[in-house]
DNA sequence: GTTCCGCATGAATCGATAG
DNA sequence: ACTATCGATTCATGCGGAA
């Protein structure tokens, strides 16, 4: 086991993973490639075939997982011929049958999304966060994601666009203004399963980068320092960056030669940054 | 078809729809009882019996809506022995069997949901809203859901540089003198597919009221005046006001006697409240 | 050092045109 | 007839350079 800790994996994620002994790793936070997309890079799986293709995937990630870790999938249909693809919903019901407890949908609501205007349609702002566990008790530490209601204010407000605004004077002011004052009375709340999040805007060399807060929150909501995280489709190492933060082992895995040399790349970019902070005598928390 | 037009019906939906005739209806926003929920009220379907209770309801929804027409469902699974229930995605399959077409799930995202503190769970803050068709062209009107651009825009569009010129001159040889004056006039932009709403706040007596904002967001995006809304479990009236209020034609069933007393009572307290609102000059628009 | 401003870009989708 | 490719459309964010 200890040969893949802190490494990053270049194969298919099944076989690599195939050799890994039972019960090793306490989370899995990944975010594979969506159907049909990404026909350059990943070989594009089409979304009627997409469930065979993942069910392996998902049983190896069953065995290697432990007994109180959690699984999260990052996921979203396509459109396919104007009506959105059913694939998610079948892999879950598949996921069921292989032994999966299917025990949250969370959602990334994206606060930038991609642009675009359609007859029939708007703008996708939302992805699946699924998770997925082997038992009813699995480890949770809601503590460490809990929000500071300060910040959470202050950014509230500083943000309040024109839109919010307007959006706002719909509501009922009463309701609101009473919970507000609730809230005023705590310094910390615990949030919901919806994380509003930008999109990643910086150029990640790889088409499919989710935030680096996406996997950093999972991470500390369903692991502890010195814990292992993996990503079968580490992609340009987002995840295994953000663990590696956060004071877990990673493991990353990418079928991806030039994948793998970019999470490489990115890790050592974010171990620099570690440093020069400590230069100025920083806590890489503060820096970020 | 005349004597259901504006009426609150109490009956069996199924039953009732089944009198209708075919292609009659513009649109169906329902929020139906969800399983297991409110089993006091509605008998309480249990989640394995869902689809099965549910599909008779959809079958005769496909027939009565105009081709052009949209069903929209508000709907959530339940939390069953530490586990999301699947009858929502089962339902979503057996539907497509049905004939329908999947068109887009937009989410409802709750700004205050209902508080709660779980060892292995967060507040679960957003519904799922399935928008379901019969044909692939269907009636939207975007237009009228517009909402106003961000703040950035302000600034961002105080003077355009060069690039801007360019980089639309290289899309479009014939027509940039125009793109320039729509992106100058601009104050309002397309939503996304997500609806970022309060709970309804006030008590309306009734156990699942969404707010009103969530129908009437549909109603005016796929409907226009003088069109048919039917609601098939319209408990507290909140869609049957919500299209009166729009101008457009209502219907709505519920199988339980007190909440289409209770709907006809909201029904005619709007009226009332738009009375009062003529008496002081205002429009309905600018009351709400 | 701080704020401001310009700019590229991001898991997209549809309809028309071409092969 | 059916698939593949291409252009048009569009919004908000973080970054880097400048004031």
């Amino acid at each position: 086991m200890q040969e893949y800790i802190n490494k990053i994996i270049c194969g298919n994620c099944a076989e690599v993973m195939a050799k890994m002994p039972d019960n090793c790793v306490d989370l899995v936070v990944t975010s594979p490639p969506y159907a049909d997309n990404r026909k350059n890079t990943y070989g594009g799986v089409s979304p009627d075939r997409y469930v065979e293709w993942f069910l392996p995937v998902s049983g190896e990630i069953l065995r290697i997982l432990k007994n109180t870790g959690t699984f999260i999938l990052n996921i979203k249909e396509k459109v396919v011929g104007g009506e959105r693809s059913c694939y998610v919903l079948e892999l879950i019901l598949e996921m069921r049958k292989q032994g999966w407890l299917w025990t949250e949908e969370f959602i990334w609501h994206k606060k930038n999304c991609f642009p675009g205007k359609w007859s029939n349609r708007f703008r996708d702002s939302w992805e699946r966060c699924l998770q997925f566990n082997k038992n009813k008790s699995f480890a949770m530490y809601q503590d460490a994601v809990k929000v500071p209601i300060g910040s959470w204010a202050k950014s509230r407000l500083k943000n309040l666009s024109d839109t919010d605004l307007i959006r706002d004077e719909t509501k009922n002011n009463s309701g609101f203004g009473k919970k507000v004052a609730n809230w005023l009375n705590k310094e910390t709340v615990y949030p919901t399963n919806v994380l509003y999040l930008p999109t990643e805007c910086s150029n990640k060399n790889h088409s499919a980068a989710f935030p680096e807060e996406l996997p950093s929150w999972f991470i500390k909501l369903f692991t502890r320092e010195n814990e292992t995280v993996l990503d079968p489709f580490v992609g340009s190492g987002t995840s295994a960056v953000a663990a590696k933060k956060l004071g877990r082992n990673y493991i990353g895995v990418d079928i991806i030669r030039e994948y793998c040399d970019l999470s490489e790349s990115n890790l050592k970019k974010s171990e620099h940054e570690r440093e020069q902070c400590h230069q100025y005598g920083l806590t890489t928390q503060e820096a970020n």
